[in-house]
DNA sequence: CACTCTTATGAAATCGATTTCACATCAAAT
DNA sequence: ATTTGATGTGAAATCGATTTCATAAGAGTG
């Protein structure tokens, strides 16, 4: 099922059926009509690698994100693909496990298979990816970030600042001991400006935030309950407060305290970070900053539709992220004897 | 940078350096060699669309799911993307929000990239698109299902089966009065098999099942606390335990429970289905059906990878499931007056 | 040693839609 | 009435890698 067989059976040249499907407005109103047919009677279905070679447009992009398997980055991708899909173009998707040398990979995958541009995550990426998208020529965007004074076009949040609205909060409320469970900060830009902007608000508060007081750590429940119990093991002054990475290493947290006998947050504030659904549910419920993952895959989309139109768009977009005050975090105990944590 | 601009500079014909991507051990040491540097010299990547117009195969697979923002549909999409990336397979993702139509469309979208093969959920689809699969002659596998009696390829599980189980260990529990929190059934098999699997096993051991004690729900935590909710408060003998079509409706139901004083499985039982991560760190840690997306995914790209090598493959590959016992699961009190439901 | 067979390579055809360029037609404008 | 311009269509070139076919050189065989 070729063009020539649809134009033989509409009687007219293959160019003017490649014109009926792609500028319908330049054929007759009969002639198209009449190649409308002759395409559904032969079930045509136009060759996308044809068209890609000789016109040098693929219609797609690619997506490149650490895993599938947590929620906003699924959420982040399902809202780029969509929109991108109306616009006609399709998304391929590739993974990298948050190995930068595996991103590099993957993207060159990406380039070779066509994609016209490129959706990334964070700004930390080996120089080589930003070479080949140079060399390639092709936009790309790094979301999950906002820096307006990058020189990469950013549509995101500031993670920093993000993280250091959560510490003010818990500052604010009286905490002075306060301890950080964070993500792996290794290759990711994302954990480790977190971890920065909590630093940061500590000391300005001439809070310091010693290595003991920090636990890097994978994200899962499980791994946020085994970096919990290490933090509360420790022979130091217990924490009133503990700031998660995001939260599900926080529902962690909250369910090692809670096996713990410590009360949620009489005797310890637990704060997350990305409000996903469970943290409105969980017990008590959580304190967190809101992540719009699908705003910032549809800011990134725009950006890239944008670029490929050849409009003027702004290079960075920023997603407003929120502050969620809910039942985990309170001032801190007044009285220094705590309970003991044997309790229950 | 065309494949004409590296044989130039390696001194060789293009044939020679076609031959040497793809067919390395067609073309001696020495040339290739010579080949290998002249493209990295000239930071050569081959163009896919020629490649795939010529050769006609696109070395792209689709993938079809409802939505990425259910973990265990990301989950099987991330695995069957590794699997296939490592026979050199680019993943193309569409999602259809489990609108047939809306699958249709995208299928068709898939076929017209020049997908070779897609990977499917569930094995209700509109009948155009298995016509379209069959005009197109593309293999592909319907997932998250198994029927050895279906003429079309499955990878998966049978849902009637495994939700049957589950109802079968709350009767055998001793549990008579139960109650269903069902996902959406409409033009989903998969929740209507299981709604079917438990209506079924009820009936086998003289339990029925009246439309009053089912309730249809979208899946959130929200949304199974409602449903829960309204299950609890109809005026009728309220139900010792609840089978959820899904883990994360079962949570919600959880939640209401507890918000309700009522305890878990003391005064009622609740069960869910998927072994999400959260299952076993609920409170009460989930009865559950184990449901391995991942080897879904694998056992579906293998297929996949098989029909496209032109491998004689086994049409129907199952997964395992396994019932999970936890502890939001135990028999009935034996006393009939229960406790008021107010107390606390 | 002549002959067949394999192996390495090149020349040229090919995949199928798009696009450029040319041409014809008809309407509007002078 | 002639020119200009717009509009609709077709012929043919083109995108870049693969593949077929042909050929030459070398390896093995009787």
């Amino acid at each position: 099922m070729r063009i020539t067989d649809v134009a033989r059976l509409a009687g007219c040249a293959p160019a003017t059926v490649s014109r009926a499907v792609n500028n319908p407005d330049k054929v007759a109103p009969e002639m198209r009509s009449r190649i409308q047919r002759a395409m559904l009677e032969l079930g045509y279905v136009r060759n996308h690698a044809a068209r890609a070679l000789r016109s040098q447009r693929s219609h797609m992009v690619g997506v490149l994100i650490p895993t599938l398997d947590y929620a906003l980055y699924a959420r982040l991708v399902s809202a780029a693909g969509s929109q991108l899909s109306v616009a006609g173009i399709s998304t391929l998707i590739a993974t990298f496990d948050y190995d930068l040398e595996a991103e590099l990979r993957e993207a060159r995958l990406l380039l070779e298979r066509g994609a016209e541009a490129l959706i990334l995550v964070g700004d930390y990426h080996r120089p080589e990816l930003y070479g080949l998208l140079h060399q390639f020529n092709v936009p790309f965007v790094n979301t999950y970030t906002y820096d307006p004074k990058s020189i990469y076009p950013t549509a995101g949040f500031d993670n920093s600042a993000s993280a250091a609205i959560i510490a003010q909060h818990l500052v604010h409320l009286g905490h002075s001991n306060i301890c950080v469970i964070s993500g792996i900060t290794e290759d990711n830009d994302r954990t480790t400006r977190r971890l920065e902007g909590i630093r940061e608000e500590l000391a300005r508060h001439g809070l310091p935030l010693p290595a003991s007081r920090v636990i890097e750590s994978p994200y899962s429940i499980s791994d946020g309950k085994k970096a919990c119990a290490l933090l509360l093991s420790r022979d130091a002054p217990q924490p009133t407060a503990i700031v998660c990475g995001n939260d599900v290493l926080a529902l962690g947290a909250l369910i090692e305290c809670s096996a713990r006998g410590l009360e949620v947050p009489g005797d310890i504030s637990v704060v997350g970070f990305d409000n996903l659904e469970f943290a409105m549910h969980s017990n008590p419920p959580l304190t967190t900053i809101d992540v719009p993952a699908r705003d910032m895959g549809i800011a990134a989309a725009e950006f890239i539709l944008g670029k490929l139109g050849g409009d003027e768009v702004a290079m960075h977009n920023s997603v407003e992220v929120r502050l969620i005050l809910r039942d985990s975090s309170a001032p801190p105990r007044r009285s220094s004897p705590r309970r003991d944590s044997s309790r229950q």
